[in-house]
DNA sequence: TTTATTTCTGAACCGTCGTTCATTTATAAA
DNA sequence: TTTATAAATGAACGACGGTTCAGAAATAAA
């Protein structure tokens, strides 16, 4: 029998997120994606269903990292609540950092993705959520935060500046220097919500 | 000759607006915007030159009313920068609150033009959030908001924030009650920046 | 009325990909 | 070597939907 050549299931997502990112998704051409990776476009069958699949399977991976890297932060016990927040921040800045065409992926198509209640991506997407309204609860307990803001708000509210500000960054790295993107963030959370 | 019946291209709109915001803009078919504005599927290319005509109509003029109230607000001088801001931000919400499905096509179509820089939308797009890093502006001169801050960071945190609770409220307007989120929106702003 | 002109219609056209599958290629086992 | 099987290929298929356009419908002018 044949032996399988290199990775070309990462590959195929490479170019992927690559192709998906510049184009859009829907204006993105297997083809495109298959010739960047490659592979003959027919490959991209092998190892995916069909053209959502791969979308569905390249935001999973990332949500399922996000999510153990949150989870890890939120169960330190020597990090105060404020520090946790921050550090929810810093993961998804890290995460984002490290690949700019998946970052860009992320906010353009991720919007498209809110309204069916109950998908897959959905699921995970709160299950990501939900860990930093834990950490906002647990500065509400301790008498850190301010308990009259609502949770799910405050939550979204940094959560949608912090994805805008990514998406600005990975377009135009140099006008958004991460650094500073990410400490005005810190600072304006943390002065706006803490008592 | 014949005369023309109602306002076609009005109806087109509202349509158009209803099925690209229920679908997105690529799934969005034609022939079905057409039906519910009760025209045939060929009247729409007396009115617009294509598809995407159609969006850019939509969003431009959504642009230009945007642009003219708030630079109304900025232009106020009984007006603090804090009341110009939260000015600003009910400004948007008042827009928006006035056409749930006009919100969530915006703030699901938007992130895919703020790549090319140039088009006529991003160029409107500035000029509407130019006008809130003026008063950002205006309030870090007359020493209320925090100088240290990065205005363009600052302006585009807070409009990431907004533009998400806009989106949540436009799927599920009872989960997110536009005063509350107002209200608590403004004063993590309010508190954020201000020395 | 009849005619001219503008508006409107919707079936058909046509280009574009996502997807399939008959064929080829590579390698492991015999 | 030869054979069997898994992996890979890419041309061709087929569905979909944006766009077109020949004709129909409506109304103003003649």
């Amino acid at each position: 029998m044949r032996k399988k050549e290199g990775n070309k299931v990462q590959d195929i997502i490479n170019a992927a997120i690559e192709v998906f990112a510049k184009q859009g998704y829907h204006e993105a051409k297997i083809s495109e994606i298959a010739a960047i990776a490659n592979v003959a476009t027919g490959s991209v069958y092998l190892y995916f269903e069909s053209k959502e699949d791969l979308l569905v399977k390249i935001f999973s991976g990332l949500w399922v990292k996000l999510i153990s890297l949150v989870k890890s932060i939120y169960d330190r016990d020597d990090l105060s609540s404020i520090e946790k927040l921050d550090g929810f921040i810093d993961t998804v800045f890290d995460v984002f950092t490290a690949n700019s065409k998946l970052a860009l992926l992320f906010v353009k198509e991720q919007p498209h993705f809110l309204q069916d209640k109950d998908n897959k991506l959905n699921i995970l997407y709160n299950n990501f959520l939900e860990i930093g309204e834990k950490i906002i609860d647990e500065g509400v307990n301790k008498n850190l935060f301010n308990r009259n803001l609502d949770k799910k708000i405050t939550k979204n509210f940094i959560y949608g500046g912090v994805r805008h500000l990514l998406h600005l960054w990975a377009i135009n790295p140099n006008e958004y220097p991460l650094n500073k993107v990410r400490q005005d963030i810190k600072y304006i959370v943390k002065k706006g919500i803490t008592l």
